[in-house]
DNA sequence: TCATATTCCGAAAGCGCTTTCGGATCAAGC
DNA sequence: GCTTGATCCGAAAGCGCTTTCGGAATATGA
């Protein structure tokens, strides 16, 4: 029950196969009549080209890859199927497909890189969790592989990328709670080898110092990016002889830990100090008290990526390609103003 | 900086291209010696085949693929991220990749099925939400496709699976429920075309039978399986005259709702009714109260259903690679003896 | 009417591997 | 010393498409 060969095809019509084949590819050098009488042939007969051979003729994979930072162990991306939908929907136009790896160490994903580059498997990668200084994308680059990241880069004036206004959305996430009234803002903070990382922080710092507030050290937390990361760093900052009154926080996973430290320590979370996460997850609209949150759209955002990422492979400017959304503050229950 | 050619491996060798491939191939008729030179020179030279001409030659795709059942819209898969994480895990050994498609109705699903299949992109697939009669398994036997569902279908005797024993699970629950002292226990069931819903509503029905207990059509519901699903499905429990005094859920999502109803409601879930869920998911554990839950180790059975299909494609009999496991149920804060 | 364009298709050479087959070389056996 | 067998490698034929090139057939212009 397999499908019949391109040859099988044209000794059917009575055509060469050339011919059959660039029919069935729109050359204009084939009359419009016989294209079409082959096309119904092929519909009839139920052909579909060997990929494998097609792909082998024209030299392209007709594929592209998305890598998968799954360095911690478990998937740090809860996010990723909508992720993924946005892609595939964007590459399904053109009938490509996606191909997935996830590395689970830095080196193994520069071993994917060069083995899916390598072995011609795909036409383009995505690249998620962009680091300030990134080796994958001066591995692609060095390689000629088109590519867009999920991020931006320190170097990222000549690539391709889809990334959101981290630095605003926490500005604005500051502005927020100093509107509410508080003024003692802490700021759960994750690894600058992250340049999400960076920009939040720079976000964070902006908004405090246009309130003409000077944002103190001892205030900015740096956390792993799960749930014990928040933990730890927020039974840090209640240690403090200063607590702060409002913390915003990297992402909706640690803000989850944060939340868990504040309520071990029988205090409220929201009424006693507020919460800002970031990121959107649903757990976050329904954990309890529901998280005050910045949200990106991610089908969207996939997407996005997708339609770059065929561009790019299609022999357009990457520096044409290069895209920053804003993050939408979805109030819930964890942002009030600060207590007496 | 592309990969060179075999050719230009051969020649730099002075042996034929043949031998080299017989070589790298680990062919016997290869002395051991010249065996180890090529090896040698391939690695130092930075050689990787070309997949797509490898591919052509053999016949094989060295790529399998998993199809997303994305139906209702949004990708009903929470827990996408961990099952291919495993499945990953299990092709890596063998260093073949993961394709993935994202179906979003079921007749594009059997036409993702067709294309895959027919233009040879891939050696094997997983399929995802089995029904109870799956035409999906049907045109997979019919194409002569190695497969491996997640989840049995009514013909699953003769077909490689993997799946969680439901029924058991669900028994269990209730027998969890009726030892803490419950006696009118509802269920919140899904569609009977999903082969799991049938299963896990026959096992609810078990428990309370062995007990005794005639289960009573009106504490059964059935919803869509989302959290609006349960959410309405709850309310009308909860307009009923002999109002439950514990559910079982389908899935966590739905149990969700099931809360968020009880909470309009200005009932406390756990005490005015206990709630039991299914998936394990992480919301699960930092929603508020922290929902009771059937957990099912997710990585480690996506690594099985890859291992199972690599054995499929290799030509083991998929009858012999059916794997039933048993969910576990995680207390948590949902489950307590009923009121009075 | 003849030369020149234009339209359309067939022939054939790849694409870069794998795999079968046969033959050369050398050791072993009598 | 000659045959038999094992060992090792080269030659060559694919795998099933795509794409270039050239030429036959037809249309166009003078």
């Amino acid at each position: 029950m397999q499908s019949i060969s391109l040859k099988a095809l044209s000794a059917h019509l009575g055509l060469s196969d050339g011919t059959v084949s660039r029919a069935l590819n729109d050359y204009p050098d084939i009359a419009l009549r016989t294209r079409n009488r082959v096309k119904e042939a092929a519909r009839e007969l139920g052909y579909s080209p060997n990929s494998n051979a097609r792909r082998l003729a024209t030299g392209d994979a007709e594929c592209i890859g998305y890598i998968v930072s799954g360095q911690s162990g478990h998937l740090s991306e809860p996010f990723l199927a909508e992720l993924l939908d946005g892609i595939t929907d964007a590459i399904a136009a053109r009938h490509w497909d996606l191909m997935l790896s996830i590395a689970r160490t830095a080196e193994d994903e520069l071993d994917i890189i060069n083995r899916l580059v390598k072995t011609r498997r795909v036409n383009g990668l995505v690249i998620s969790r962009t680091l300030a200084t990134d080796p994958r994308v001066r591995l692609l680059k060095q390689l000629g592989m088109p590519f867009v990241t999920h991020g931006r880069t320190s170097e990222s004036t000549d690539h391709a990328w889809f990334d959101v206004d981290n630095s605003r959305a926490f500005e604005e996430a500051v502005r927020h709670l100093l509107n509410l009234g508080h003024r003692r803002i802490a700021l759960i903070g994750g690894s600058p080898s992250y340049n999400f990382a960076l920009a939040r922080r720079a976000g964070f710092e902006k908004g405090m110092q246009m309130a003409g507030l000077q944002p103190q050290a001892h205030l900015v937390e740096e956390a792993a990016l799960s749930r014990e990361g928040g933990e730890t760093a927020m039974s840090r900052l209640l240690a403090l002889r200063d607590v702060p009154t409002a913390v915003v926080c990297i992402s909706d996973v640690v803000a989850l830990g944060a939340i868990a430290a504040l309520k071990a320590a029988g205090l409220e979370p929201g009424r006693d100090m507020s919460v800002i996460g970031y990121d959107g997850l649903p757990v976050s609209e329904y954990c309890s008290p529901a998280l005050t949150t910045m949200t990106q759209p991610l089908t969207d955002a996939g997407r996005r990526i997708g339609e770059m990422l065929l561009a790019v492979v299609d022999g357009e400017d990457p520096t044409h390609h290069q895209e920053l959304v804003q993050a939408k503050l979805v109030r819930r229950e964890t942002d009030r103003p600060p207590l007496q």
